[in-house]
RNA sequence: GCGCUGGUAGCUCAGUUGGAUAGAGUGUUUGGCUACGAACCAAAAGGUCGGGGGUUCGAAUCCCUUCCGGCGCGCCA
């Protein structure tokens, strides 16, 4: 609102500048040419613009080019003063009135905006393999994929979300072989589980969970398991029969398992899509077939190669191996193919960085296949420490691993999605479990949470009748609760007048500067979506908790003269829908107390 | 060796096209609850932006170089 005022007004001046020919040879101004900040030293005013960078094109001294424009600006509404090449700008009161109205009518949409444009975006995230629990890793990806989804749907795209089930492949085989030796444990034989590199153990999965698994598996076809092992007397040598049956079913118990854990933990699939099925389609020959037209795949050693150096990779990659069989980057090429052919605008993928040796030649399968690389952005997040007891705890292949259930169960899922969005993804987080659960000052989503469920208990006291413990007298409401429906519906800029006609300063200032920060959520909204980065959403979040909260400390809300009441509780309605807004976009609560 | 990524206050991290005195939380020190929730507020101290060079009116930000950490460089998935 009053950001955008200010813009207008700057955007206008510059191309007024232009015109006149006070800007040299600066050709022409665009809305990423202007950011409007927030001045350092608030005695600067309430908005800064930064004209400098138009000093070079006119050859003229930051500060006068500053003047020259800020002498062209239409000021109405604002005081200007102009300071090295910075363009200064106070507000008036009757902007801010005016902003708090429109906040107040637009409530929990305040914030939506048309960024995307209703672009298609095809968001992929998690995609782990069905071979074991979710890990922690795999939780940050789910808090940040599923924040991002919704705050670019916030912002107008069009996201839909998807998991690709790596359930192809060796790795699932040896899921099956592993599974059968726990089955045979459970029914009774002593077979021992491979646990020397000398034995194979890389082919086994030594999870505990596998046991779980084998339990079920016996308790619904003990018969059927113990003709399979007459016929199939060597334990670590099963028929593909075996390891088929023994596979399938893990992959669908734990594929149910993480459809179920996700769930709970407020990340929802449009699509589940399984790598077997895409093989089914015969959409890999597909693909294959099409890089082959395109004369892309060249023939060595008896394997078909991508040449994907082409397109910037740093070697060729095997795309049909010679005994026949496909790569798993065979089966990526071909899935990346179908996402681009089902019709999106963009392509978006949360991967660990571990993965990031990746994206060139996933990029280059996509220019070999006649799209457009840039119609792929890749976000690559940095992976996850878990701190417990002060200690670095290293996610190994352990026996009995810290999965994203256990710490769910352990943190909550609020504190959990609030710690894994919290930072940018391009640092390695350390996930310190016992500040993340602990209640205290340091652990700032019960910072955030205490200002929504705070501002709750304001509204809920301004519409409840209260007795003196001391006289036994009835206090009456501030507000009827059916007045203030009415105030709702009726408030009009001038409804806000009160708050600046106060005489302490302290008061009027906390106003401000709280009308100013609901001001601003839009931009932060807008920020996150184009950078793809759900972090600033938590960083607003803290900081209009913490304007809230010191206004709070300053100015009483009830209990005060009834116009003036009215205006801060109205104040107070609007704080809460955007920080419930903001929460929502994070999949955390917003808990009307706590 | 090559590639990606990070190095900013004791700790965890922000810092959007290069731009005003480099910010926040936490920790430390100090002050504030007999009126709306003290899971809160107010104040102080705390920095050679890893080191060195360069580009310019101006660099945490761009370029070069160097040091330290994480990750990746398969006809595995």
């Amino acid at each position: 609102m009053i950001r955008d005022k200010v813009f207008e007004k700057v955007f206008k001046a510059i191309n007024l500048a232009s015109e006149k020919g006070l800007l040299g040879d600066f050709k022409e101004v665009t809305p990423e040419n202007i950011a409007i900040e927030k001045p350092r030293n608030p005695e600067f005013g309430d908005f800064a613009v930064n004209v400098s960078f138009l000093a070079r094109y006119a050859k003229k001294s930051p500060a006068q080019i500053a003047q020259e424009i800020a002498d062209l600006v239409e000021a109405e509404g604002f005081e200007l003063t102009v300071v090295n090449g910075f363009i200064n700008f106070k507000t008036d009161m009757t902007n801010l009135s005016a902003t708090l109205e429109y906040i107040l009518r637009t409530g929990l949409d305040f914030g939506r905006n048309e960024l995307g444009k209703g672009q298609k975006v095809l968001l992929e995230y998690v995609s782990a393999n069905p071979t074991g629990p979710l890990h922690i890793g795999h939780g940050r990806w789910a808090a940040v994929g599923s924040a991002l989804a919704n705050i670019m749907k916030f912002s107008g795209y069009k996201v839909d979300q998807e998991f690709y089930i790596n359930d192809a492949g060796n790795q699932i085989n040896n899921l099956g072989k592993s599974l059968w030796v726990r089955v045979l444990n459970e029914l009774g034989n002593d077979v021992k589980f491979p646990d020397k590199e000398e034995d194979g153990s890389k082919n086994y999965y030594p999870g505990e969970y596998l046991i779980d698994a084998a339990k079920e598996y016996v308790k619904e076809n003990k018969s059927t398991a113990e003709e399979f092992f007459a016929k199939n007397p060597e334990p670590l040598n099963p028929s593909d029969e075996v390891v088929k049956i023994m596979s399938d079913f893990v992959k669908a118990m734990m594929l149910e398992q993480q459809k179920e854990l996700l769930k709970t933990f407020k990340t929802e699939f449009d699509c589940w899509y399984s790598e077997t099925a895409l093989h089914q389609s015969g959409k890999v020959e597909e693909a294959i077939e099409k890089l082959k037209a395109n004369d892309e795949i060249y023939e060595k050693d008896g394997a078909d190669w991508f040449k994907s150096t082409k397109y910037g990779d740093d070697q060729d990659r095997v795309i049909v191996k010679s005994d026949g069989s496909y790569t798993y980057l065979t089966a990526d090429v071909a899935y990346h193919y179908d996402k681009l052919q089902r019709g999106y605008d963009k392509l978006i993928n949360i991967w660990g960085a571990d993965h990031h040796g990746y994206v060139a030649r996933i990029r280059a399968s996509i220019q070999a296949l006649g799209y457009n690389p840039n119609s792929l952005e890749v976000l690559l997040g940095q992976l996850v420490n878990l701190i417990v007891g002060g200690e670095q705890t290293r996610m190994g292949k352990r026996k009995k691993m810290y999965t994203l259930e256990d710490l769910i169960e352990e943190v909550g899922i609020d504190a959990t999605r609030f710690w894994m969005i919290m930072r940018s993804i391009d640092t390695t987080l350390d996930f310190d479990i016992d500040l993340a659960k602990s209640c205290s000052d340091e652990n700032p989503v019960y910072y955030v949470q205490y200002a929504h469920a705070r501002a709750s208990s304001i509204i809920r006291n301004a519409v409840q009748p209260k007795v003196d413990t001391e006289t036994g007298e009835t206090i009456p409401e501030s507000i009827k609760l059916e007045d203030l429906v009415l105030l709702l519906n009726k408030a009009t800029p001038d409804t806000f007048s009160p708050l600046w006609n106060v005489e302490n300063e302290r008061e009027r200032e906390a106003a401000k500067q709280l009308t100013l920060k609901l001001d601003a959520f839009e931009d932060f909204v807008k920020l996150s979506a184009k950078t793809k980065a759900p972090y600033h959403i938590v960083r607003y979040l803290q900081e209009l908790a913490a304007d809230f909260h010191h206004f709070y400390t300053v100015s009483r809300v009830l209990n005060v003269e009834s116009d003036l009441m009215k205006s801060r509780l109205l104040v107070v309605m609007s704080v809460k829908n955007i920080l419930a807004t903001a929460l929502n976009l994070l999949g955390v609560n917003a808990p009307a107390s706590m």
